[in-house]
DNA sequence: TAATTCCCGACTAAACTACTCGGGTATTTT
DNA sequence: AAAATACCCGAGTAGTTTAGTCGGGAATTA
């Protein structure tokens, strides 16, 4: 899991594909206007998320992409991970040859918190972050109270 | 917030200062021989987390580095501060005088996603990790059971 | 005084980021 | 058919970051 500005481009892009496709292709020259981000570096991060049927393109004139499915089945890990090469943590490459047994630990922890990340990213769908809005701040929609208590205190 | 692999080295070797270091400094040396990571490197990671009070330096023989603190009061988050400066998530700087309102509610929104990341490794300590052990998988001890099965739902 | 260890700045190869450029190809409209 | 729209794709690239090296200090202990 790592954690880059490009993943956040390819998160507000989608996100405003959610947000302004109603059921119509977006072509990215109004992304690219609307969120400021370069038109060819558009089409680089959204080939990405095309091989990763995150979205679907329609070519010609009126075309462009769509969510490839509905914004409450699209989650934020998903979208940073089509983009973003996830890092290796360890440095046998998972083969657990490390020469001393000690080294392997903080390898393992490691592993264990970037997936902990990333299974709290895999629970947050466009869905949470459109129904949130701009303003208001720290509340996952979706989400009962008591989740939202737990996961204060965590 | 920023998650790379500059991050982790620097979350591995504050592990390691927590595991070996039972009151005794330990020489950037010894990190560097059992974690594999370049004793220069190790400097610069360390004169950042001494300048962010995460650590104590002592010189001369025998010397080296303590955690400034329990590691019960140490946080990942803290360390990942410490050596990766975060990104600004808006281009508008914050100002909020983006030219179409909607470009500023997907920086908001990235924002806050950006922060609850933070809050959630803002409550992982360095002794949470030094007790889950190596092998063992998913769990952050200091939660209840309620709480674990509150983010596993999550 | 010699060894150890932290401290500090300058430098660098390799990788990554965020683009540009120059072409395609599919589809629709005229 | 021609023109326009829009996706598709690879190559190149300035600037930054990463993960180091190198060389020399300064404090402390034996």
């Amino acid at each position: 899991m790592k954690l880059t500005t490009r993943g956040r481009y390819a998160v507000t892009a989608m996100l405003d594909l959610a947000i302004h496709g109603g059921g119509q292709p977006i072509t990215l020259g109004d992304i690219s206007r609307r969120q400021e981000i370069s038109l060819s570096y558009l089409e680089q991060l959204f080939a990405k998320l095309r091989r990763e049927n995150l979205v679907v393109s329609i070519r010609g004139p009126g075309g462009g992409y769509q969510l490839a499915r509905g914004e409450a089945a699209i989650y934020v890990a998903q979208i940073i991970d089509a983009v973003d090469e996830s890092i290796d943590a360890t440095n046998c490459q998972g083969k657990g040859d490390c020469n001393h047994g000690e080294v392997c630990l903080t390898h393992h922890l490691w592993q264990d918190l970037s997936d902990q990340i990333h299974n709290f990213l895999s629970d947050i769908s466009l869905a949470d972050l459109v129904s949130r809005g701009p303003n208001d701040g720290a509340r996952v929609s979706g989400l009962t109270d008591a989740q939202m208590v737990a996961v204060r205190q965590l």
